[in-house]
DNA sequence: TATCAATTTCAGAAACTTCTGAAAAGACGA
DNA sequence: TCGTCTTTTCAGAAGTTTCTGAAATTGATA
C-alpha cells in the first residue's frame, strides 16, 4: 500500500467499517482514497496506492458508480477514466441515506404492506400482523421525516441539526404564544 | 422452517436484510421470530421454528444478548432461558442507534481526531487532514443532534418526527416575534 | 457426589464472498 | 483495417464467514 501513514491509517479503518456495514472492504478503501485525494484519480493510480489487482479495482469502482457514489470525468488527451468523490461531504450522505433507502427500505416497507393486507386465521398470526403494524408505522414515521429533511438546503438542515432538542423549547413557546393564555405547553 | 406463511415470508426478509447491515442471517432470522412470537421462547423452539441446529441459534441469541437486543426470562419450575424482545419497537430503535454508535461511530471519531492532530508535511497530506477535518465535523453533528434526540422520551420524538420539515416554519415565526425583542434572528 | 437437562464451545465442513490473472471487448487514431 | 491503450468479464483460487455435530461445561437436584 502506497499512501502516506495518516492516509493509510483511516483508509484501514474506512475499508474496515465498510465491512461491517454490508460494504466490501476494497470498496470501502477505494472510497476512502478517492475521498481524501486532491485529484480525480484513474484505475492504476488507485491499483499503486492500494496494491490490489487491477480488475479488483474495476469492480469496485463499478459497484460505487452503481451507488451513484463516485463521478467520472475526463481530462482532455487521456482516454483514461477519472473518478472522484463529490466535494460536498452534504452531497455523498444525502447520496447515501437515498440509495440505502431504495435498496433496503422501500422493500422493507412494501412487503410490510402485503403482509399486513392478509386475513389470517390463528391468534398466532393476529399477533403477529399487529407487531408488524408497529414495525410498519415506525418506518412510514421515519420515512416521512427523512422525506421532509431531504428537501431542506444544507444550511437550514444543519441548522435544525444543531438546534436539536431546542427546537422543543420553541415549539413550547409557539405554543403559549398562539394559543393565548389557554393550555398550551407540556400536555400530550 | 415450521411458521405460518406470513411469518415466514417476514423472518426470510428480514434475515437478509440483516445480512446487508453486516448482520448475520440466522441472527436476523432469529430477531424476526422473536419479535413476532406472542411470548418468549426457548432455543428449542427456535430451533423448531427455523429448522437450522441447536448450536447456531445458541450462537445467535449470544450475539443478541451481546447487542442488548432481547431479553433473558425465566418461568417457575422451567429451567430452560427464555428470550424476548422488547414490547416497545422504540426501545428497539434505542438499543440499535446505541450499540451501532458505541461499536462503530465513536471509534471512527476517535480515529479521526488522533489524525486530525498530526502534524504532516506534504501537500497531499495537508488536503486529506483537511477532508478529514470536514467528516469529522459532519460526525459531531450528527452525534451532538442524536444526543440530543436520545433525551426525549418517545412521544416528543415522534411530536417532532411527525412535524418533520413543518418545525422550520415554527423556527421563521419565531425569528419575526423574538426579532423586535433584540437579540433574536438567525444568529449562532 | 452422581445424575440429568440445558447451554456453550469448538474443530472442521459447507457455503459464500472476494480477489486475481488471463482473455475478451471496447474505443480511438493511424 | 490494424495496433495500442484501456476497461470489463469471468473461471477458478484464496480467503472469510457461517453452520453443524460432538464433546465439554454449567448448574440444579437428589
Amino acid at each position: 500500500m502506497q499512501l502516506p501513514p495518516l492516509v493509510q491509517t483511516f483508509v484501514l479503518h474506512f475499508g474496515e467499517m465498510g465491512s461491517r456495514w454490508g460494504i466490501n472492504r476494497t470498496v470501502g478503501q477505494i472510497y476512502a482514497v478517492l475521498f481524501v485525494s486532491e485529484r480525480p484519480l484513474n484505475a492504476d493510480e488507485i491499483v499503486e496506492r492500494l496494491g490490489v489487482s487491477r480488475s479488483n479495482v474495476s469492480m469496485g469502482l463499478k459497484e460505487l458508480q452503481a451507488w451513484n457514489l463516485v463521478r467520472l470525468q475526463h481530462r482532455p488527451g487521456d482516454r483514461r477514466d477519472y473518478f472522484a468523490t463529490p466535494e460536498d461531504v452534504w452531497q455523498i450522505v444525502r447520496t447515501l441515506v437515498e440509495e440505502r433507502k431504495k435498496r433496503e427500505i422501500d422493500p422493507t416497507l412494501t412487503m410490510l404492506r402485503e403482509l399486513l393486507m392478509q386475513e389470517v386465521g390463528t391468534e398466532a398470526e393476529r399477533h403477529a400482523q399487529a407487531r408488524l403494524g408497529e414495525m410498519h408505522d415506525l418506518f412510514e414515521l421515519f420515512t416521512g421525516w427523512y422525506d421532509d429533511m431531504r428537501r431542506l438546503d444544507t444550511d437550514r438542515l444543519i441548522q435544525l441539526l444543531t438546534l436539536g432538542a431546542k427546537v422543543q423549547k420553541v415549539l413550547e413557546m409557539k405554543d403559549r404564544l398562539t394559543r393565548f393564555g389557554g393550555r398550551g405547553g407540556k400536555g400530550d
